[in-house]
DNA sequence: TTTCCTATTGTCCCATGGGACAATAGGAAA
DNA sequence: TTTCCTATTGTCCCATGGGACAATAGGAAA
């Protein structure tokens, strides 16, 4: 299975032409008539995928359907197909994140290509999307204490620091630094690290370099 | 001083409308006729700043301007002026990094708050930049055993086990591994690794994960 | 009331990291 | 030839991390 193509369209026929063709190469498609229709069975992301939308649809537009799906944490891509279009609202989609933004009548090899690259690129979005929702489950599952221990080890707090800022014994963090270790599922104090660094809890560790 | 302008177009009475209107709004203003002008005296950047850059111009067009600049390792935001446009080229320029794509004639504040925005994200961009810059110098300034030690604690292995793979004793990466974190300055192993991720030496660490 | 989770501490003991003091060897540059 | 840099090792010694075995206390859930 190459993945699967969402397509929101008013235009019904324009839909199952579409459909048609994205079948013929080996896609599953699934079409929506109004932005409402896809919000209503939101897309799961268990397989790659992606939207191919036109800008103008009754109810919600397209670029408002971007939106509101990134409201909602959506990372499918996002393919706009339109007839009729401006420069700002193609700038505002692109830079909105969308993936491309083609106009009809589009050649169908051109199509192909933008469907094939939105589907790669959501493959690598969801791989590295799934590896951080692992690491931010595992830190979910941390208690407060646990957290807070954490937070201060990662940034290359020693036990005796630890205890001393959180006014405990070297020997409860310890405890506690282990259960994160386990939690966390690494071996070594760099994997906690690196694992903290990407899920983007060390943000602005710049700032803690200290002159002492 | 809120910033410099470079703008690039072939119509001298456009470029000279603008500069003054920049002026007056209190940025610096360099102005260039042609793309090769502009690359024959690369703009530091040493301070803030943008470019305003015309799509078609005689000889390198803006877009070209733009890649060639990519590859010369630029990153002044690019906005875009012009008067005629096709959405290919619109959402191209975009995706390769444009901040704004804007069509003459444009409104006055429209054009400033696009030249604010852009040298705002330019100060973000440089920032990050020096400090990676920062950290790839202490990293080149490592000796290449240096750099074989360094490569394998920011992935967690113990002196011993880097002894091993190196063919050295323990006391010698010791030794290595104390002039590593004189020369990249950091008192801990998590400074050095949080460094490590940000700097993107340590990509694709989840493939170092063991069954063992 | 009993059970479970979380936070805390203690004692031992051992592995590992890191600083101090010292020294050797080979290659490149002056 | 002298000087400097890089790579290597040794010996001591101490601080810190981490595992094993054990235990207490309070709050929430069953």
């Amino acid at each position: 299975m190459l993945g699967i193509v969402h397509i929101v369209d008013d235009d019904a026929s324009f839909r199952t032409a579409i459909e048609r063709r994205l079948k013929k190469a080996g896609y599953e498609v699934a079409t929506y008539p109004s932005a409402q229709h896809l919000l209503d069975r939101l897309p799961n992301e268990s397989g790659p995928g992606c939207l191919l939308l036109d800008v103008r649809i009754p109810g919600l537009s397209g670029p408002e359907l971007q939106s509101r799906l990134g409201e909602l944490g959506s990372t499918l891509p996002i393919v706009f197909l339109t007839g009729y279009t401006d420069v700002p609202t193609t700038v505002q989609a692109i830079k909105a994140g969308a993936d491309d933004f083609l106009t009809k009548p589009v050649k169908p090899d051109q199509l192909l290509r933008s469907i094939q690259r939105a589907i790669s690129r959501h493959e690598a979005t969801r791989s590295i999307r799934m590896e951080l929702d692992t690491i931010r489950a595992h830190i979910a599952a941390l208690t407060p204490r646990e957290h807070e221990v954490f937070e201060l080890v990662i940034r290359g707090k020693t036990n005796k620091e630890v205890a001393n800022a959180l006014g405990a014994t070297e020997r409860t963090i310890k405890a506690h630094r282990h259960r994160v270790m386990e939690k966390m599922q690494v071996q070594s104090l760099a994997e906690l690290v690196s694992l903290a660094e990407r899920a983007g809890v060390l943000d602005s560790v710049s700032g803690s370099r200290q002159t002492s």
